[in-house]
DNA sequence: CAGCTCATGTAATACGTTACATGATTAC
DNA sequence: GTAATCATGTAACGTATTACATGAGCTG
């Protein structure tokens, strides 16, 4: 149910926006943290807008419609922000496969592990590259997103340390015979 | 697409069970990796069968099923173990809460990280703890949940780390009266 | 006027959660 | 015999992805 909250807190932080607008917040800004699709959030738009929390503040050229926060979104947004408990996202794709790696035998197993971290090693340079080219202005997207930065620079470095342990770990098993 | 290769993996590990054995080892040992509920489980096992990756193997009292791993359900097992990219789970709920906490001021912000640190820390402890009163064996499960275990602390403490560190940060940021 | 970007919306399909519904067998 | 456990299934609803559909306004 956290569209809506990345919707309602977009809309805090640049008042007045269009769906496409926020598309494009989407896009840039949000894609690794809460990603949304052009269909769904239409769709967010059209129910917050019944629902009070989001209204209709100008309309322009093509159809477009400007949103603005309402004083119901506002109270709403805080809420979520600091009463509603976080909750870790649970499903994780590749440990999944670690659970099963036995299937395969200790050879591929430990290759398997070697090779996502190589992975991740990658995908980290190219965040650390991606960092070096932004501008952080001063707004509090920035300092906040700065924040967001190195938690996806802690994520995959961690990963990547322990996928090269893990490897580590299956050779150990390998050399036992088990 | 996931649950499916989970009720295939769980299949190849013990060969022969029913869908009430396969959800309690959903809850038992998948459920920090990939949840699910007896609806979907249920569901997915007739949609596997039809298809030709599982079949029945026998019948038991109650109307019990105990379904078996037929070859095209192995080879789509290890087809996606090996060949099928892992993607990243990218959602991340309080990640989204830290994009838009430059709106409730810096103080609020350092507390909020502040708690959600200390929260992650009694989670790890939990999780250490839970470790500790584990029994595993030799089997592939045990091994290869062992790695998932580790993944799971380090993950945590990751976690805890960052909120410590993003605290301080939101702490400089106060006291330049930004 | 042709092509791009802006701009909104709907439909089909899949995945996930909660709740409902039912009944057989075992343990006490 | 009654309560717990075993065992399967369906229905309703919410969320997410992909594709389809349409058209206005700007740029060359």
């Amino acid at each position: 149910m956290s569209l809506r909250h990345a919707v309602l807190g977009l809309l805090a932080e640049l008042p007045r926006a269009s769906g496409y607008d926020l598309l494009k917040m989407f896009e840039i800004s949000l894609d690794n943290v809460w990603p949304a699709t052009q269909s769904q959030l239409y769709g967010e738009l059209g129910k917050l807008a019944k629902e009070g929390m989001i209204e209709v503040a100008a309309e322009g050229a093509r159809g477009r419609k400007e949103y603005e926060l309402t004083d119901a979104g506002r109270a709403e947004l805080l809420h979520w922000l600091l009463e509603v408990p976080p909750k870790p996202a649970r499903r994780d794709d590749t440990l999944l496969r670690v659970f099963f790696l036995g299937q395969v035998g200790p050879e591929a197993a430990r290759d398997f592990l070697t090779k996502q971290g190589k992975e991740l090693d990658r995908r980290l340079a190219d965040l650390l590259d991606l960092e070096g080219r932004i501008k952080w202005d001063d707004d509090n997207l920035a300092v906040y997103g700065r924040l967001a930065m190195e938690y996806g620079k802690r994520f995959m470095a961690m990963r990547r340390d322990w996928y090269e342990w893990a490897a580590k770990e299956i050779e150990g098993h390998e050399r036992d015979g088990s």
